[in-house]
DNA sequence: AAATAATTTTAGTTGAGTCTAAATTTTATT
DNA sequence: AATAAAATTTAGACTCAACTAAAATTATTT
């Protein structure tokens, strides 16, 4: 009795698109998060709700039961190990391996999933750095802020970056900002809101929406 | 332009059925394999036919174009890359992974595979002993013969067998039986059709339907 | 509080892939 | 060669997941 792939990819939009409080998402913010209609959103809400994945009430959007909740967790959860694999034993780049994912997370056994996290040493994040759900579903959380709103002065290292873009990754490798990557804010140019930054001695600067995608976890800064 | 889930396993199992030297398959094989109805093969067969994947007349059967022979072989290489992959890196057993691999080989992604066939050291065979196709499409044909049809006193290495029902290969593990192992044949029990086979000094016996779904390498017998 | 705008749902279609039942064509048998 | 049997196709219907257009509800503004 599995679900469909548009079952599971709805219920992964729900939990990405859920924030506290409030936990209750809209039908627009869905089908603009999976590019979609509204109409075709009000279908498959009522459905998830028949199967109690999700509680919905008609006008007022959609939240994830517990029993939902789980399998959203679970494919991200899929999607974020088959990433580290995709990196770390085969040797593709991070702008490589959302799009391969998507596909991966959807493979049906509990079993593979339970060896391949074994065989991965329990990785903790994944290649963009966002957290990975254990078998139990709980994930680490860390202080992280973007770029975008270091002081002048501040300094620290990325640990995280959007993912799923692949120019936007690509555009970070080329600048040199990768995970681990220490910077030091410089400022912000008044005009442009460009951001200037050092990594090592080098100085370069990123636009501003660049910087927003990019997340720093501060070291002392002197 | 990708072929959806449904028209990959069409084209699979019309190579699977294809036989030299007419390599024309006909719809009740293709329905009895992929256990639907005629009809629906029939209407699946016009579709595949219109994109010129297969070559298809009315009321006498189906065959690959170079193009869908392509395309079956390509997914013929990927599942047992990914079945390699799942005993060999992940540790599992040669009955779990058939039904996993059914899902893995339709991810689409070339650079993937390739890795994937590099990180795994190239492989010729997959654990069933069945080879596996180069990015070429080329594959390795060895001698063989079903242990069924074994003399007495002949003995060989076993370096196949019937890939796909897990019962039967987890009867065979039972048994002791696995890729090199080594057998001599006994006889064959004139009542019940039973093989008589001695694996080391150890005497066993198979039913002539298992015997059949072993693959046996000859070697010199005294 | 009424009017307008934005959001969401309903109604009616579409295409993919499947089904059953009936009709057609091919093959086998007398 | 005529008839029976087997194989195959056609016809019509179903489910899933999407669509557009129109209607209904909720939110915002005057």
């Amino acid at each position: 009795m599995g679900l469909t792939y548009a079952e599971e990819n709805y219920l992964k939009a729900i939990l990405r698109l859920s924030t506290p409080p409030a936990m209750v998402v809209s039908t627009n913010a869905i089908a603009a998060h999976l590019d979609t209609s509204a109409a075709s959103v009000t279908d498959m809400l009522k459905k998830l709700a028949e199967k109690e994945f999700i509680i919905y009430q008609r006008y007022k959007g959609a939240s994830l039961t517990d029993h939902g909740s789980r399998i959203a967790t679970m494919l991200i959860r899929k999607h974020r190990l088959w990433e580290v694999f995709l990196v770390k034993s085969l040797g593709m780049t991070w702008d490589e391996v959302h799009e391969i994912a998507e596909e991966l997370e959807h493979i049906q056994s509990d079993p593979l999933i339970e060896k391949l996290d074994s065989f991965l040493g329990f990785p903790k994040f994944d290649p963009h750095g966002d957290p990975i759900p254990n078998a139990q579903g709980k994930y680490t959380l860390r202080a992280q802020m973007p770029l975008s709103d270091l002081k002048p002065d501040q300094e620290g290292v990325v640990i995280a970056v959007r993912e799923s873009d692949p120019s936007f990754l690509r555009h970070l490798t080329e600048k040199g900002v990768n995970l681990g990557t220490h910077i030091t804010m410089n400022g912000t140019d008044s005009y442009d809101q460009t951001i200037l930054i050092s990594i090592d001695q080098r100085q370069l600067n990123l636009s501003g929406k660049v910087a927003q995608n990019i997340f720093i976890k501060l070291t002392s800064n002197i």
